[in-house]
DNA sequence: GATGAATGAGCGTTCATTCAT
DNA sequence: CATGAATGAACGCTCATTCAT
């Protein structure tokens, strides 16, 4: 009746509005100074917030790093989450590009963040993660030239998420080459695949 | 003869012990507790010194993270060097093996020290190593896979560093398993090498 | 009517009355213990407020002696701009008695701070009154003894600043005492007037 | 017969020789660059000694500024008690000359450290002063205008001190003009002086 | 709630003083 | 005694956190 119904929560709204602008504000001083550049009062002015407000929703300065660290361990979840999920339908190959494709764009939204931070989630993910991409392993299990396909799966994230990661902070630009990524494609794949499910791109007589 | 040769000079024995006490009180309160935790006051709590004599040696804070860091760098380098040295009289496969196992020793001794001061030899050595190991591929033209050899030897560069890295990192204790470390040589080399000189390893029937 | 025009603004009372406590202490203490027992810990304390407060208001120590003294400055322009405002109107006589007043009135509140700090208006201000002074005295020309004008209005300007500020310092006492200040008078009018106009006050048959 | 007549008391020497210097050094320090950035540790350096050297002969820092000042106080009482032994032979003219003279030379060497020590001989001397004064104006009481000479007296001396001592603090160059001297001996002599023996030097007319 | 002035522990650094050599 | 390395209290200043408004 009354327009009450379009005044959703105004509360809860406005409160969302200044954690995430009190967010932006970490996310970006982060990013360009550094974390020892990092004060709440300057949080707060960034933000365009008072102190006394970001204390009313952060209990103190680590949680507003844990809060950032939290949205990209999230996002990176997301992320990797959707991919294990399109992997069934992929092919080794294919998905081994998907994983490449899916890890240069996670590292290149805010590189020094991420180095900063960390993504924190160590454990759970982590481990869901080794063991959805073990799973898919074992389903190729003929195509993969690996013994140990545990361990491989471990090692074969850990190079990618390495690789990316440093590259993402020393160098950003090689990112955005595809003749980089045809390279760690192809590193991965070589890796991985047995001999016969190859891939042909590269060779000393092309 | 005289017990003369073992008296050495107290002044720069002190002097010594202090500064060595001081450098290793810094280096395992970064390890411990990060950068952000370094605290010239802590320092020389830790180092069992008075701040005074911490500044009668250094002459401010960032000196103690300059110090540490360039002795991360010397030990680099030194490392490195003697590598490249023995490059030449090393097969492909040797040379990756040594690689990896310098490397290794390298990111055993305090990861996380290194993750916060860095190298400090950015340009230089880098250089240098690229020019060296890039000599070193040319020679070995035939054996290599790749027909991009300078972006080859930049990526295997990157990916041993960036591997071991991270794993000293996040997980120091597959450093010293030598199932992952073979698996690192081994996604090295099928990435380097021409099919006819791989590795027979690993093998999907073993 | 409503009691609004009592009700002064509490944040700019606040500050006003913080800054005004924190100048108080600097004062105090430079007046009591010298500019080198200053520290701002102490201004602090002595001013009932936190050190944080204090850098609120003051960018560093220094600001605080620059206070004091731009406060002692203006004291001193105010005071001698009336004075040569009046100039005009008034005798020789009249007016050396005037500058005496004027001159220990400035010199009675805090000699200690101001001997500490100094005027700070080296330049600008000490020309301006040359400048007046001696227009003063050329237009009194023929009641004055001197050859040399403007080096008697020099000496003349010296001998009263010296000799009030050093009695402030010394015999604070004094600058009370009409007996003295009346020989001061004399000092000065006798240094300065022709001989037809001189005082009669003192004379050794009296 | 041994050399040893020439060698008298080495210790004594050595120490005095390093109490000079270490006093020397005081001095040239605080007339440089002012009583704040004086160091017990500066002044051993500039002295060519140790810090522990001068803890022998000093209990600390204070007694390094009071020695220095006890010398310049000394330096003043010496040449004003040779001025004094001087006055009975001295007609009134001759005398407020030579008073001048002393005072400013005695101003004349290090007017920096003269203002930062302050003389330190408050009561003892400056009453032994104003005694002797006191008695030679007496002496010359029918020459003089002034009813209450020791007032006149401690004027007098007041004058002579603050208008020196503040000149040669802020322009030390007038110190050695003649014509400003002059200025000075006739103001002091005008004050003085009953009008029958004042000088003649100045005059409207001249 | 929101605000931002106020707080004070703690930082990096200096320097008067001591004491082992 | 001379030395100067060692000490640590104290300084100027910052900033995470609180709380009166």
């Amino acid at each position: 009746m009354a327009p009450k119904a379009l005044r959703k929560k105004p509360k809860q709204d406005r409160s969302k509005a200044m954690v995430e602008s009190i967010i932006e504000a970490t996310t970006r001083i982060i990013e360009e100074d550094g974390l020892a550049a990092l004060s709440t009062n300057r949080v707060a002015r960034v933000a365009g917030v008072s102190v006394g407000s970001l204390y009313q929703y952060f209990p103190n300065k680590e949680a507003l790093v844990q809060e950032v660290r939290a949205r990209f361990a999230a996002r990176f979840e997301t992320a990797l989450l959707e991919l294990l999920a399109r992997l069934p339908g992929l092919g080794l190959r294919e998905a081994i590009r998907a994983w490449v494709e899916t890890l240069v764009a996670l590292h290149t939204e805010s590189p020094g963040v991420h180095n900063a931070v960390g993504t924190g989630s160590p454990e759970k993910t982590h481990h869901a993660l080794a063991t959805v991409v073990g799973g898919y392993l074992e389903t190729h299990a003929g195509e993969i030239r690996r013994p140990d396909r545990p361990l491989a799966g471990r090692v074969f994230m850990d190079a990618a998420e390495a690789l990316i990661h440093n590259t993402a902070l020393r160098e950003p630009a090689l990112l955005e080459d595809p003749a980089w990524a045809e390279e760690v494609c192809d590193l991965l794949e070589r890796y991985i695949l047995a001999d016969g499910s190859t891939s042909s791109t590269p060779s000393a007589s092309a």
